[in-house]
RNA sequence: GCGGACGUGGCGGAACGGUAGACGCUGGGGACUUAAAAUCCUCUUCCCCAAAAGGGAGUGCGGGUUCAAAUCCCGCCGUCCGCACCA
């Protein structure tokens, strides 16, 4: 009688009475049990992808089924809208950059309402409005006033032909990736946030995320990477322009006896010294600031270094000169930008000692008397007892670190340090579309933090994108301005701050947005802290760490209550795809690509096809999907349910015509379902104890976000239905099939909920319970087995005795053949489940 | 190089140390139909024998612990991810 469930006509319908009744604002002042559930805010790229679309529906099934669960549910949703992608389209397309971001926002904004999430759009914000990063520009200023904020000379990439400044990502064999011009190294002066004041706390906070992955606590952990080791100094033979020693570090002073050499990095004050003096060491130093960065590069790239003229002197022994070297491998940026060599022990040292000829010494060993072994082939890293090395003779490696350190410390040369691999983050971008750092240089007062009360310093809108450079460094007057300190003239910075400052407090905002401040400091804590943040892998590191650092930040200068912003986290995976690619190698379309009996050919001209990996749908591999049509065409339920099937939501999803189809029919099979049901006095015990195994599964299953496995229970409990006569347990788990639907499949449970004339909206309604004794049968299967094999199964009443169990199994027909007359060694019964018979 | 994850049918995947393959997809057979779509029923890990009942093998490979191992331990192989000259 009433058909086919018509998804765009229901999703429609149901969108807008949502909207009307408000039913997802996040109320603050309720007495409810607060949730917030969030999802990693998207950039405004153009249109929705697969993969925000599977991000935000494992949100809102969250969101939905926390709501049903009687929490007060904040589930907002915003734009990380600055980045250079709308700089690229303003100089691609001539639009403004800001025309353009707020454009695609107005279209994936439609389209998410499109998919029916259950989010409080009343707190929507995009990163660009100055309402949401004036307030930035303020926080900012805390941290400048509370010292966490330096400036200092960092070189950067810098395409000469665009006259810009290029990410990392941007330089394509050492040239620009717009303007093929060869990239240049140059200086700037930036702004930088001392991350690395909050190194230790951000490590120790990861011990208290147990809600997060271990796999993203310890990509945290290690790139955090602290080290425990020494510092101290070599002092030189003979001083150097004012410079009288090296600092190294290291983190084995045990081996301090098995040095042979000091290198330094080619940027080492010490080395400039050198190269002032040195020609060949001038030339050597240029030569390793030229070498390439990337992974490949540093893998082959040879140990090289130059032997200067300074010696060391060892800090044990004043008649111990080593030779001090400058090596393309000294990183200036780790530690003191200087080390000493241990050859015998370090296998990098090993390789720069063996093309050098520098001595390789034993100082460990495994036992003391392999003191006279020679090194082989290979560094010795392994711990061990220390040898050949005076007072440290025979101690154990930890042992003989922790003696250095005290003499070290007591003689006052060195000192038990601690090292990390943070660095601290530069947080300048030389880029238009950013928030403009808050910021006045004066010649006479220096950098000078504009006044708050004229905050938001405006991004200007009026600048122009056909000559190369930053448009705020020319544009007709905003630089120019009066110096808030002495009133002398002045300029504003004209660098942007970096987007994942935008995206490092997002999320508290979203939880309160005061006009006149950042955010309210009790009404931030009524929501914070998220319980369930969810995002891609690919923000495991820096978005993640930021995030947490600005938290700790505003928690240290008394702004804010929590130390950590997310509670829970999950890591969803990817949404894959088939690839495809014509003759020519280049790639093709799934819509231009057919399935011609087993092999692949193309639409077009019938021309034979070559299938690829199934890799994550990306543009440049063409095997992207647009969500669009596939909405229009099926329905958001269907898209939401197949988003959801099959595959954990940790691992990646491959897309399929055939998944959709199938989670389509699904859909129409639970409306065919609520269409025919009718209740009738009849009673369906096995049916009502599948329904309440059923609920607990499924809400077992969500709070483990196992939505696969949700979906798998209801597929079961929509089958057994199917099967089961008219009674008034069909009928009540008709009812209750609907509300496990209603998180993932929102419009149809409520289409389904009005059909059965239901009161109020399945978004106002709770999550069914179950009966604890109705979750295990009355009758059980018990495996039978000889010897570990399986042999037989039987039906029992449930909590039969060891002895009843043994009895009824050695009654078998089966085992009594099976047996063959012999007589049982040993029988083992788990209660209710199996009989193990060993024979 | 260092660190981590994973490996189960044709495919995606289930499985507190206790009946391996739930559930979905694909495919085969059948019903309904003039026909098709839709829907429903049914089979579908592999091999052997078989009319049937049944038997054997099986969770990347090789060992081990256990009455019992996809699950725990040891050693390989493979795939993927992160970091990468970090002293």
């Amino acid at each position: 009688m009433t058909g086919r469930f018509d998804p765009n006509a229901a999703d429609r319908r149901w969108q807008a009475r949502w909207d009307v009744e408000q039913c997802f604002r996040a109320d603050s002042g309720s007495a409810k049990p607060k949730s917030y559930v969030l999802e990693m805010f998207p950039y405004p790229s153009g249109r929705i992808h697969m993969g925000h679309v599977r991000n935000y529906t494992m949100g809102d099934v969250i969101a939905r089924y926390r709501r049903m669960q009687g929490h007060e549910v904040l589930h907002p949703m915003g734009w990380d809208a600055f980045g250079m992608p709308a700089e690229n389209a303003a100089m691609e397309r001539k639009v403004h950059p800001g025309e353009w971001t707020r454009a695609n926002i107005g279209a994936m904004r439609e389209q998410l309402k499109q998919l029916g999430f259950a989010l409080d759009w009343s707190r929507e914000f995009a990163t660009c409005d100055s309402a949401y990063y004036g307030h930035e520009q303020a926080l900012f200023l805390d941290l400048f006033e509370a010292g966490l904020v330096y400036r200092k000379e960092s070189e950067v990439n810098w395409d000469p032909a665009d006259m810009t400044v290029l990410a990392n990502e941007q330089v394509i064999d050492g040239k620009g990736w717009r303007s093929g011009a060869p990239v240049e190294r140059r200086k700037l002066s930036q702004w930088f946030v001392r991350i690395t004041d909050f190194a230790d706390e951000l490590l120790n906070g990861l011990k208290s995320l147990d809600d997060w992955p271990d796999k993203v606590r310890l990509m945290q952990e290690n790139w955090i990477g602290k080290s425990r080791g020494m510092q101290f100094r070599f002092s030189l033979a003979e001083p150097m322009a004012g410079i009288d020693g090296i600092e190294v570090f290291t983190t084995r002073p045990d081996t301090i006896f098995g040095a042979s050499f000091v290198a330094i990095a080619a940027d080492h004050p010490l080395a400039q010294v050198i190269a002032a003096e040195d020609v060949e060491a001038a030339r050597f130093a240029a030569e390793c600031k030229a070498g390439g960065t990337s992974a490949a590069e540093i893998e082959t790239a040879e140990k090289k270094g130059y032997r200067t003229k300074v010696e060391a002197v060892h800090p044990l022994d004043p008649e111990w000169r080593l030779p001090v070297y400058i090596a393309n491998f000294v990183l200036m940026d780790y530690g003191t930008g200087a080390l000493f060599g241990v050859p015998g022990h370090d296998q990098r040292d090993f390789e720069f000692a063996k093309q050098y000829h520098l001595p390789i010494r034993r100082v460990v060993a495994a036992s003391g008397d392999l003191a006279s072994e020679p090194i082989g082939d290979e560094a010795e890293s392994a711990p061990g007892i220390a040898v050949n090395s005076h007072f440290l003779d025979g101690l154990a490696t930890g042992q003989a670190i922790i003696e250095v350190i005290r003499r070290a410390e007591e003689a006052g040369w060195g000192k038990g340090t601690v090292q990390y691999r943070l660095r601290d983050w530069g947080v300048s971008r030389q880029r238009y579309w950013g928030t403009p750092i808050p910021i006045i240089h004066c010649s006479k007062c220096g950098a000078v933090p504009v006044p708050k009360s004229e905050l938001p310093v405006i991004l200007p809108e009026d600048v122009d994108f056909q000559t190369p450079g930053n448009p705020l460094d020319r544009h007709p007057g905003w630089k120019q301005v009066e110096c808030p300190s002495c009133g002398g003239p002045a300029s504003r910075e004209t660098d942007t701050l970096d987007t994942f400052v935008d995206s490092s407090w997002y999320f508290i905002r979203f939880a309160s947005q005061p006009p006149d401040k950042p955010f309210d400091r009790a009404e931030a804590a009524k929501w914070l802290p998220v319980g369930q943040y969810i995002g891609g892998v690919e923000h495991a590191i820096l978005h993640l760490l930021y995030a947490r650092f600005w938290t700790r930040a505003l928690q240290r200068l008394g702004e804010i209550d929590v130390s950590e912003p997310f509670t829970g986290l999950f890591t969803q995976g990817m949404v894959t795809h088939q690839t495809y690619r014509a003759g020519d190698g280049s790639w093709l379309s799934p819509d231009e690509v057919r399935h011609n009996g087993d092999d692949w050919v193309r639409i077009e001209d019938g021309a034979p096809v070559v299938t690829g990996r199934v890799e994550k749908m990306s543009k440049s591999r063409r095997n992207t999907v647009d969500p669009a049509p596939i909405l229009a065409k099926y329905g958001a339920d269907a898209v939401r349910w197949f988003m959801l099937s099959d595959s954990p939501p940790d691992r990646d999803l491959e897309w399929s015509e055939a998944g959709i189809e199938g989670a389509s029919r699904f859909v129409q099979r639970v409306w065919r379902l609520v269409s025919g049901t009718s209740a009738t006095d009849a009673k369906d015990e096995a049916l009502r104890r599948k329904l309440h195994r059923t609920v607990a599964a499924v809400g077992e299953a969500i709070d483990g976000l196992q939505f696969n496995k949700a979906v798998a229970q209801v597929y079961e409990l929509t089958s057994a239905i199917e099967k089961a006569p008219a009674s008034a347990d069909r009928h009540e788990a008709i009812r209750t099939l609907v509300l496990l639907i209603a998180p993932m499949a929102p419009h149809l449970a409520e289409e389904c909920w009005s059909l059965l004339v239901q009161p109020g909206m399945v978004a106002g309604a709770e999550w069914p319970s179950f009966d604890p004794a109705l979750l295990v049968e009355e009758q059980v299967t018990i495996a039978v087995q000889i010897n570990g094999k399986l042999r037989d199964t039987l039906s029992a009443p449930r909590g039969l005795d060891r002895a009843a169990a043994e009895a009824l199994a050695l009654g078998s027909d089966k085992i009594q053949r099976q047996l063959d007359g012999a007589s049982p060694r040993k029988v083992i019964v788990v209660p209710d489940r199996l009989v193990n018979i060993v024979a």
